[in-house]
DNA sequence: ACGCTCGCATCAGGTGGGAAACGG
DNA sequence: CCGTTTCCCACCTGATGCGAGCGT
């Protein structure tokens, strides 16, 4: 039913053996064979990621969508000894692209790149603006991959007030949590895909006067492991771009000590700030490095992810929006039970039946809430129905599913680096530009054609949600029609909205906007969407925030701008493709997948 | 009888809040 | 003293098992 997903996972019998099967994998055993490649742990302490536009009160940095730091001359911070490995992972990929002649990796020094100090963030060498250029490449061994980050739109929201990541000894899971797509990977090659978190900065941070602030050095020697190691590598590039890759099983602790579960738990300190790379390293197929061959690690950083560690939350927007999305926090909503029980007009958005957003509107669990949560949990589906790990349904629901009316769903696309190649680039912003036609059609082969919309059942995990049918992004929602209950006020879908086209044109130049716009970004949304936002999710949002803490230095109500344009972006686009039935227009696709690239 | 779906109960585990403990 | 960390709590989700109901 769900193609190769049930197929694969029927070697175990419970994910756990699955994973722990995996697990045996040299590769896929962070702290066997494989990793014993990567110069351990206290290594990391002296990387370091710094923004060539560094200072934090920059614009850039102000601007959620613009603080990406890929200016190929950028400031890097290079601490002694970090020369080995080319500065070329920022957003960039080490290796396989063919032309990156001087960029190339050698596979083991990618490894050896992840671990070792010195710095990661070597300058960006695209040409910063990829727009409506991009393609595909063609599936092969040498090209170069793509990786989207999934759930962008919500890395994003905390990126504006600053993402702080709960550390505790036993470990806690991140949230949101990093989810990918990946294409351009050769269908038959075999990759150890992992995380690692690296320090972003040198500096050590505390929450004062309601926000961030620098305070002496970060501490260096920080050990304990760095690496996550997807439970499912080694895999094939076909696997690798079937569905969403997930990290939702990923904890972070500041418990140096540990000894159990080290392959599950990134160690780290509080109060610093931390960057994850997504690594992608082509392999045998037994999972060992084929040190024979050239350019084999490819990397991948996505600035938005950037977080600093706490073991208390410090910024209360910070803890609204993660009470507003984890499912696990629903218990602290304070008005979960309201936005049932509310007459219609009590509410705090119109029922979904005026507007295909209104879910997204209502601070309330099951409005605001259900379509990120979707986002982040649909990893967290039973595993043996799938690959026995984090993973969350096939990318056919994720990429082309008309329920994605979540701006979670759009896809944030790092193309791997060119080393050397078109470094005409001086963009020092990310490029945010949704891509332009081919893209869609060329990446439909890895699964979208193949598998049936009504194949998948992740929404099955959500029986109860009005929003099943939206695809939150994470990608990877299918319809769940059987539990949907049409009668519901607010579903999702009374009648899909036409003329998606108008609205993307609307959309996207607000896109771009934000993107190449430093601070106004938010502002310049708000006015180009007074109907589109009618239903006040802002006041919706800062409605909600009133009702709880609400930290001193940003207003909670500045979130909802951009929130709404992610969002309702995804809306469009699952407007022009109700239910799956005809694909969305490559105008569609252009501006529902949004990416970064550097070709 | 058998297979399937569904609803319910149970349990494990994740969540932030808040108080207490810790440590510089 | 104050900032940070740890622990416990109530609440929630998700996985699983079980039995009832239904159709073949």
């Amino acid at each position: 039913m769900l193609g190769g997903g049930e197929g694969e996972s029927s070697t175990f019998s419970s994910p756990k053996e699955a994973a722990d099967e995996r697990r045996k994998s040299p590769a896929a055993d962070v702290d066997g064979p494989a990793r014993s490649r990567y110069p351990e742990h206290g290594a990391a302490a002296g990387r370091y990621y710094v923004p060539p536009t560094a200072s934090k009160e920059s614009p850039e940095t102000a601007n959620p969508c613009s603080f990406i730091p890929y200016a190929p001359g950028g400031a890097v911070y290079s601490p002694p000894g970090a020369g080995k490995y080319p500065s070329s992972l920022h957003l960039g990929s080490v290796g396989f692209a063919p032309s990156a002649a001087g960029g190339r990796s050698h596979f083991g020094s990618a490894y050896q790149l992840a671990q070792s100090p010195g710095c990661i963030y070597p300058p960006y060498g695209g040409p910063g603006s990829a727009l409506g250029g991009m393609t595909l490449p063609a599936a092969g061994p040498g090209m170069r991959a793509q990786v989207y980050l999934c759930n962008r739109p919500l890395w994003l929201k905390f990126h504006r007030h600053q993402t702080e990541m709960i550390i505790t000894k036993q470990g806690r899971r991140m949230f949101p949590f990093l989810s990918f797509n990946m294409a351009g990977l050769s269908l038959t090659a075999h990759y150890n895909v992992f995380v690692e978190v690296v320090l972003a900065d040198p500096n050590h941070w505390r929450f004062q006067g309601g926000k961030w602030v620098t305070c002496g050095k970060a501490d260096n020697s920080s050990q304990g492991n760095k690496m996550y190691v997807h439970p499912e590598s080694p895999n094939t590039g076909a696997h690798w771009m079937r569905q969403e890759i997930s990290f939702s099983k990923l904890k972070l602790t500041n418990n140096k000590g540990t000894s159990h579960n080290t392959s599950q738990m990134i160690v780290m300190q509080s109060l610093h700030k931390y960057q994850p790379r997504l690594h992608i390293v082509e392999v045998t197929e037994d999972g060992v490095e084929d040190i024979n061959s050239d350019v084999k690690t490819q990397s991948f950083t996505f600035p938005e992810t950037q977080f600093i560690a706490v073991t208390a939350y410090q910024n209360t927007d910070i803890t609204q929006l993660k009470i507003d999305h984890n499912p696990f926090a629903k218990g602290f909503r304070d008005n979960y039970d309201s936005m049932y029980t509310a007459p219609e007009n009590d509410r705090f958005t119109p029922s979904p039946t005026d507007s295909p957003r209104a879910h997204q509107i209502v601070p309330g669990a099951r409005y605001t809430m259900q379509p990120l949560f979707q986002d982040q949990f649909v990893n967290n589906l039973p595993q043996n129905r799938f690959y026995n790990s984090e993973r969350t349904v096939p990318q056919t629901n994720s990429l082309l599913s008309p329920h994605t009316e979540d701006g979670a769903s759009q896809r944030w696309f790092v193309t791997s680096m060119q080393q050397g190649g078109n470094g005409t680039s001086t963009s020092n912003k990310l490029d945010l530009t949704p891509y332009e036609g081919e893209y869609s059609s060329s990446l439909l082969p890895y699964g979208i054609k193949s598998l049936s919309m009504q194949t998948s059942h992740a929404l099955s995990y959500y029986p109860d949600s009005p929003f099943n049918t939206v695809s939150a992004g994470w990608g990877s929602r299918a319809a769940y029609q059987r539990k949907v209950t049409p009668s519901l006020p607010w579903s999702p879908r009374p009648s899909p909205t036409p003329g998606f086209p108008e609205d993307l044109d609307k959309v996207k130049p607000q896109i771009e906007e934000e993107v190449s716009d430093g601070g106004g970004v938010i502002s310049s949304w708000t006015d180009a969407q007074p109907s589109a936002l009618s239903l006040d999710k802002a006041d919706s949002y800062s409605m909600a925030c009133k009702r709880r803490r609400l930290s001193l230095n940003v207003p909670s109500t500045e979130d909802s701008p951009a929130d709404i344009k992610c969002e309702d972006l995804a809306s469009a686009a699952s407007n022009s493709s109700p239910y799956g039935k005809e694909p969305p227009s490559s105008k569609a696709m252009a501006a529902y997948y949004s990416f970064y690239t550097n070709p």
